[in-house]
DNA sequence: GTATACACTTTTGTATCCATATTCAGCGGG
DNA sequence: CCCGCTGAATATGGATACAAAAGTGTATAC
């Protein structure tokens, strides 16, 4: 697989963005508004806890408000955006309580899924689901800051296996805490050695989908999950004035 | 308590509908939307698979479009209406295998969050719990068709377990699989001895709570959630003609 | 009798416009 | 120097208007 990522460069990562967020040029106006405040949030011209650009929006992608408005109810109930009467919306912005709650739903979800996968385990979902690792190695390899874009990927690991397990609602919600994480978390700074660190967790975990006990796929995901989880917090309680400054803006 | 609660008259029942559905009468335009088609839903008005009336829905309340589209945009993320272009909105119908699956769903987050229920019980949370109890029990004993009254009430104490383990996107998450398994599933001639059933569940559950161990609150809980998706598929499936004719309508 | 084409009606999606709420700069008082 | 007030500027939410799409019915052809 020829692959060539940068940060910058979204095209190539529409598989792994957040529903409807793909860029498609000739779709209806609600979802190029969502797809663009998308890239906004990506390229980090709007930060979390700051004000959502209506306007900036709707002449980006040549419509008015209203589709826009649109669009944005639909990320409000995915938790991506507030709305705060008379003044907007804003980019919704995590503290470490809920991330700490976000995780552990996480290990709620992928628990039960890996056992589902596990047991309906294909070829196929073994060979997509090693392409995703490789990605994700050769992304966080790749030059600049990677760490959104190796976020998505490893998003799209997780989501594959939830997939696998077959229960559409609970890969949707998976999905959506992801996107949660990604999108709505200050991510300056995170350090890049926690993900490679997540690359060999990936790795433990698709070695025990190809051969291993459902204990041990289960200890390898927690692994992966907790230690994700404690970097994360950690990394919040650090740099917890980044989120101060945003807030005021 | 007082209790003078009848299938017609929701405004009793605020408490258990569909977060934002609760009818305030001076509350903004999009709230009142969800809140007006949620009635037209409770009473029948809308059933799963027709169209959602707009302009019915902007006359009753007494606004335009505008602000029903951006309800109904809210709702399409929660899966209780789906989008059709240039087709409006129509109200989502659940067939068996969403049926099951978000039964499946149940079953993983409501293990996961019974055990921390378990642990961070308190004299409060038993005291609702028995208090929702008991509201059902008379809900089901009043007259009329209560079905669907019964069934927010249902919500209402499996939410309510979710709500005392403490994680709000767990919390939020069942909160909506009920929605959809009351709103978007046909329930006529729903089989209300089932229903006299799951308040029995619910005494051995909350039985459990106050003094069982994990394993046996596991145990009722799931006997509770498996007979409840058991008779749900099996009268699905005896009435699929309903959906049909819904469907065409 | 059925199918197809076409004009007409209705509905939808969005742009535009406007009333209202919020924000902010400038000002005066403490 | 800091605080709160006042009015202008701005942004927001929603009503209205309009172009385009879907739906409907009728007439015509086969």
């Amino acid at each position: 697989m020829q692959l060539a990522i940068s940060p910058e460069d979204f095209t190539h990562l529409e598989p792994f963005l957040p529903k409807g967020m793909a860029g498609g040029a000739s779709r209806p106006p609600v979802e190029r508004a969502a797809g663009y405040l998308a890239r906004l949030v990506l390229s980090h011209r709007v930060t979390p806890g700051q004000k959502v650009p209506m306007d900036d929006i709707a002449l980006h992608i040549g419509a008015s408000r209203t589709p826009v408005r649109e669009a944005l109810r639909l990320l409000e109930t995915e938790g991506l955006v507030a709305a705060l009467p008379n003044r907007g919306f804003v980019l919704r912005r995590l503290d470490a309580a809920d991330v700490a709650h976000l995780y552990d739903a996480r290990r709620c979800i992928e628990l039960f899924v890996a056992k589902q996968a596990l047991e309906r385990r294909t070829e196929g979902f073994l060979g997509e689901l090693g392409t995703l690792h490789r990605i994700y190695e050769h992304v966080l390899r790749g030059p600049g800051d990677s760490r959104r874009l190796g976020m998505l990927v490893d998003k799209a690991f997780h989501v594959r296996i939830a997939r696998q397990a077959g229960n559409p609602h609970l890969t949707a919600s998976l999905s959506n805490m992801f996107d949660r994480l990604i999108l709505t978390r200050p991510i300056e700074d995170f350090p890049l050695d926690r993900m490679r660190e997540a690359v060999a967790e990936h790795a433990e975990m698709l070695a025990r989908f190809e051969s291993g006990t459902l204990g041990e796929l289960e200890a390898a995901l927690m692994r992966n999950i907790d230690n994700g989880g404690a970097a994360i917090v950690a990394h919040m309680r650090s740099h917890s004035d980044f989120g101060i400054a945003a807030r005021t803006q």
